[in-house]
Order: structure tokens, then C-alpha cells, then sequence
DNA sequence: TATATCTCCTGCGGGC
DNA sequence: TGCCCGCAGGAGATAT
């Protein structure tokens, strides 16, 4: 599942093997990984074709190339699944390879997702607060990996809400990038309950749980991501090592590794959550929900 | 306006 | 062996 780690380790490899490449043809297989194109796969193939890749960005979990014409970006959502694999031309297509961009150099940029939460579209870039980004993420908060984030805004952000915090953590226009496994790791190592009202955690709890965010994508990042399985690779098609270093996410029923308790898992916004009953006590029943 | 819930989708694993 | 069901979860749509 891409958090921001894996869509930066994504991006980097963007970087590295498409900027500067000519698009030269764009073949679409599966019309849901275009949706949010509303004019469709054949006006996204053609103007995509024949335009010279300019830089790969990102906020959050969004991915967006740029290029040389200055009115179009190319936004890249991974979804659940969604990978961005840079292949040989002739090398054989994979399953799930839905969309296929042949590039000048005699490898192809490959959009492959299982489960096809994810997609491109085409967008105008439009100024917000001082960056140009995409108009479909204008809407998104600076992740805590962006240059320009600001601790105190997103602390104030945070405790404005009057909702649990990892309902709020989730909430991409609040802060960006984290997703379901973050989350759990970084309520973990502040030592606070998923359930807690953002309302009421102080400023200091709440800039020490911001810190451990940015410390464990840090982490992440430089350990190429988390890989469960074949879902999650770089544009090489290799995965990540940090799934080693989860502390409490997928590890239900197993100790503690502060204090040796066993995990415990419940349910959360229709997923799982994953906490430490001795390290991260529930709160009152009044600030919790089912 | 703010918050909560539903829906989309596919492959895997467990139970029968 | 084959079928059914639950699970995984990001984010937009819809409901409250």
C-alpha cells in the first residue's frame, strides 16, 4: 500500500529514467485507470504524445510529471496498488499493465494496478500558497517531507478538528501522506491511542506525534519503503525493506517491542488498527468510537 | 459547514 | 476441487 515513502521512492525513480524522455505513444487497456480523465482515453493519449518529460513531483501521495509545455501535468494517483514500472519495450506486459507509454530512449512507462483504486488524468498546474501544483491537489496539505511544511500550521490544523486523531491523520487536506501503516507506527511511538479526540491533545503532545510522522517516513524513505508483497515496487519493479521495522502495524497478537505487551488489533473506519494496550491506553469511552 | 459512512475493485486465504 | 466470504484500504461521493 503506497504511503508517501513509496511514492517518493517512485518519484525519485521518475526522475531518474523519464525526465528528459520524448513521449512518443500512449496506450490505454483499462478505461477505469483513466476516470478521473473526463475527456477520455483517446484526448489523454493525444496530448500526452509527443511531449518531452520536464520533472517529476509530488505532494503527499499525489505524483505529477510536468513538460515542456508549461499548461499540462500529468497526475499520477498509485491507489492501493498502482505501480509505475520503466521496461524495455519489448518486454513481456504484465498482467495488470493498463496503460503503456512508449518513450524515446526504447522502454516503455508502465502504469500496472491490480486493483485499479488508482489512475491518471491530465490537469492545468495552478498556484497554491507560493507552489504550483495540479488543480486535483490543490485541496492537499504540504506533507511533513515538503520543504516548505510548517509544524505550527499543521498543529494548529490538527487540533482544530473535533474528531479522533487518526481519523484527522487520514485526512489529506489537513496533513498529507499518511496513510493506514504510518499512521499506527507514528500513534505508537507517541505513545497515544487512535482514538483520542485531536481537539484535545495539547500543543506539545501534538507537534511530539508530528515529529514521530516525519521520523518514521524518514525512516521509511530511506529504507526504500514498505513491501508486503508484490503490490508495492520502485520503477525497477524492487521492493522496499521497512516492513522490518514496523513496530506495531501487522503484528497482532505479537509483544510489544517497548514494553512487550501484546498487539492488539481493532477495527477503525472499516479497517484495521494496530496499538499497544499497555503503551497507547484507550481514552475515555466519551472520546472514543467503535 | 463539519463529520461519518459508503463505494469502488481484485486477489488471496480460510472454511465448508 | 470448487465455491463463498471476508479482508486489504485511498479517496471521492453521499449521508447525517
Amino acid at each position: 500500500m503506497p504511503e508517501l515513502p513509496e511514492v517518493e521512492v517512485v518519484r525519485r525513480g521518475l526522475a531518474e529514467h523519464v525526465v528528459g524522455r520524448v513521449i512518443e505513444s500512449v496506450v490505454v487497456t483499462h478505461p477505469r485507470s483513466v476516470r478521473r480523465h473526463l475527456e477520455g482515453a483517446a484526448d489523454l493519449a493525444a496530448r500526452l504524445t509527443g511531449l518531452r518529460v520536464a520533472s517529476a513531483e509530488r505532494r503527499g501521495k499525489y505524483l505529477w510529471l510536468t513538460f515542456d509545455d508549461p499548461e499540462t501535468s500529468l497526475v499520477v494517483h498509485l491507489g492501493m496498488s498502482g505501480q509505475m514500472l520503466v521496461q524495455p519495450v519489448d518486454a513481456p506486459a504484465e498482467k495488470h499493465a493498463h496503460i503503456r507509454a512508449g518513450l524515446d530512449d526504447d522502454t516503455e512507462l508502465r502504469f500496472v494496478d491490480q486493483r485499479t483504486f488508482g489512475g491518471w488524468q491530465l490537469a492545468p498546474l495552478l498556484e497554491v500558497d507560493g507552489t504550483m501544483v495540479p488543480e486535483p491537489v490543490a485541496h492537499i496539505a504540504r506533507d511533513p517531507l515538503d520543504p516548505l511544511f510548517d509544524a505550527d500550521v499543521a498543529v494548529k490544523a490538527l487540533r482544530a478538528k473535533q474528531t479522533e486523531i487518526k481519523r484527522v491523520l487520514l485526512d489529506q487536506s489537513v496533513l498529507s501522506g499518511v496513510g493506514n501503516i504510518y499512521a499506527d507506527e507514528s500513534l505508537w511511538r507517541a505513545g497515544l491511542h487512535g482514538g483520542r479526540l485531536a481537539s484535545g491533545l495539547s500543543r506539545t503532545a501534538m507537534h511530539g506525534l508530528l515529529t514521530e510522522v516525519g521520523a518514521v517516513m524518514g525512516e521509511a524513505l530511506a529504507a526504500g519503503g514498505t513491501s508486503f508483497d508484490a503490490l508495492y515496487v520502485n520503477v525497477n519493479g524492487q521492493s522496499g525493506y521497512f516492513e522490518r521495522s514496523l513496530a506495531v502495524y501487522g503484528r497482532e497478537d505479537e509483544p510489544c517491542r517497548r514494553c512487550g505487551a501484546a498487539i492488539r488489533r481493532e477495527k477503525f473506519m472499516n479497517r484495521s488498527s494496530y496499538s499497544c494496550p499497555r503503551c497507547q491506553p484507550k481514552p475515555a469511552a466519551r472520546a472514543t468510537r467503535p
